[in-house]
DNA sequence: TAGATTGTTAATCGATTAACAATC
DNA sequence: TAGATTGTTAATCGATTAACAATC
């Protein structure tokens, strides 16, 4: 059933739960399709598309309860309670990652962070202790995390993500470059942000 | 003529100067679609569609010439030199940015970091010192920057934007959150890492 | 009840893929 | 020349929008 909502259709879900967020922390309880349309530049028609693809969640004549489908799309997007993830390389962007608090209650906690430089092993993250790389097979074995950041060099992504594919973690938002299909049954999100920086520079020109 | 081609295939034009470059770095001197799109994942029919909304840069009978559809590819996203741009919030996302040598040859060079906290104003980010947030309008008129990079607390992006707008920016690549036309005239690029993040939550799910 | 707004089907639109003549 | 591969037109597919009956 998952696999025959489109990836257009999942991408707009944290959109919604975003807008809605907003909507409760102002007080708003209830909002229609047109409302919401309108205050983030889509169709009604969309939105109700988008969201029938999961199930019934609105009433007629009234609209959305907002916190009520705040919970039926933090179900569906698997982000009601945050599952251990480490980090992998702990430089300028490993680091920024690891300290940010915009990710907490996104479906992810951080259990850990890795690296191979000793200057950096030992040093605090956050609340964060930087491990060295060495230990992460134990720390796997006995944490389990089924998700990894990787932010190490372009050319160590691959070999990263399929030592961490054979102990057990089958989801890796990558910022490392381009990883797809490297390892069995495990899931990619890869980040270009130098690809998005193009795309600027290109729609900045008249 | 720009306004008709779509954000999907201007999307796409960074992927192919990647895997370009790929191709070149390993000496490689020719390749066609058919290759490409083997190697990249896509067909062969998209890769052709999606130069020739912007030229014929082929060859029949023998493929694209790496290089010179590297610098094609260059020219259509106006990255062939590096513009001026600034970077305003130092902390732990600003500070990463403005150290991370991948978006150097991308369309821009960092001139200036700026942040409102005395304790980061005056340090090294990389070889740019930190500067105070007032010194902006003055830097702004001499060295006029078009493209900035906000890495600012949520609240105070659009603020940020109305006013980096006044002060002749045209381009916002924006991590604090959303915005969407609050400026005349201005191009946002709006990267959300927690969107991103809640859409690998969904997938990992069976 | 009357008004509003959903869920859902049908129509439209745009993007991707296939096909093929042009040509190197 | 024969083979390969483009540029480009036509066909298909999927996603978005419009419409409307169901119903709160």
């Amino acid at each position: 059933m998952k696999g025959k909502v489109s990836l257009a259709v999942v991408r707009r879900l944290p959109q919604y739960y975003r807008y809605l967020k907003e909507l409760e922390n102002a007080g708003i309880t209830k909002s229609s399709s047109r409302d919401m349309g309108e205050a983030m530049g889509l169709t009604a028609s969309q939105i109700r598309q988008d969201l029938n693809c999961f199930g019934s969640f609105g009433q007629q004549g009234y609209g959305y309860n907002v916190s009520s489908l705040i919970k039926e799309i933090a179900y569906i997007l698997a982000i009601e309670e945050d599952r251990p993830f480490i980090v992998i390389g702990a430089g300028q962007l490993g680091g920024a990652i690891s300290a940010s608090n915009n990710l907490k209650g996104r479906g992810f906690k951080l259990v850990g962070i890795f690296d191979n430089d000793s200057n950096i092993v030992g040093k605090k993250i956050g609340n964060t202790v930087v491990r060295h790389i060495e230990e992460l097979a134990d720390f796997c074995k006995a944490e389990k995390p089924k998700m990894a950041v990787l932010a190490v060099p372009q050319g160590s992504a691959t070999d990263a993500a399929k030592l961490l594919s054979s102990l057990g973690v089958q989801a890796f938002w990558n910022f490392s470059g381009h990883i797809d299909a490297v390892c069995e049954g495990a899931v990619f999100e890869n980040i270009h942000l130098e690809d998005s920086l193009m795309t600027l520079s290109y729609r900045m020109e008249e």
